[in-house]
DNA sequence: GATAAAGCTTCCAGCTACCGGAAGGTCAAG
DNA sequence: CTTGACCTTCCGGTAGCTGGAAGCTTTATC
């Protein structure tokens, strides 16, 4: 299968796919005119990918992934840990996130928005007190 | 004041502020020696760049910030506006995070996290329905 | 059979917002 | 006078791609 008809199957752009033989993902045959040829193995692995990458998993997570999902002998609390620590760490972005949200809101809400210069959002920026 | 100095007063890395130089947001002047100069207002506008910067806006947004921070003729609508896009656009990400985490929440709780391979959270990676 | 369009190849550059490190100049203290 | 702290520039790397150029091959159309 060409690199084409995997991206359609993976939901993947081509040029991501290239990308992920680059750094050692899915590693495809070579057809004689030089052309990838992706087996259904490799899209499975594609279709992996781009389900993990989705789930906010940085490449290194997914590689690990991709080596547990094709390690028979795999203990599932592996996989659970990594699980884990991926949602301690959007846990931890959604308290920062949060915290931002408030801190501008506060700003914006005791900023006229009109057209005079006056303006406690750029205070705060400025450091005034 | 050189460099280190401006760096302890606004809170930002030395190399942080030589970057903020090269994108041309502040542009100190320069001593006999070559060292970087930089002045009170310079100071300022690191200060301000390191507090916006932490509030989430991008350098891009910065810029815009800074011009209307010393533009005696803003209009705070326009600060607003920008302070309001950036609450949405955390918004957004916010509720990405919350689906991501709910995801990730159900496929770990349904994981044994035991020694055996059989693991939900690998079945869903690989699109198992 | 000619031609054009689509699809494939490699390689290089760029995106964000810096950080680390090397090689070397300058300055203040002991 | 030397040591160490500080400064300079420049180069490369980070994450995860994306865009584009130059040049094949294959497919579709006339």
């Amino acid at each position: 299968m060409n690199i084409g008809a995997a991206a359609e199957q993976s939901n993947l752009p081509p040029k991501t796919i290239r990308y992920y033989e680059d750094i050692e993902l899915v590693r495809p045959a070579r057809s004689e005119n030089g052309y990838r040829d992706y087996s259904e193995t490799d899209v499975h692995r594609l279709k992996f990918l781009q389900r993990a990458r989705s789930l906010g998993f940085t490449i290194d997570e997914c590689r690990l992934l991709l080596s547990l999902y094709e390690d028979e002998h795999r203990a599932s609390a592996d996989v659970k840990a990594i699980a884990l620590a991926k949602i301690e760490e959007i846990d931890r972005k959604l308290i920062e996130l949060q915290s931002l949200r408030a801190t501008l809101t506060n700003l914006a809400g005791n900023c006229h928005g009109d057209d005079k210069p006056n303006c406690p959002i750029i205070d705060d920026l400025a450091g005034d007190k």
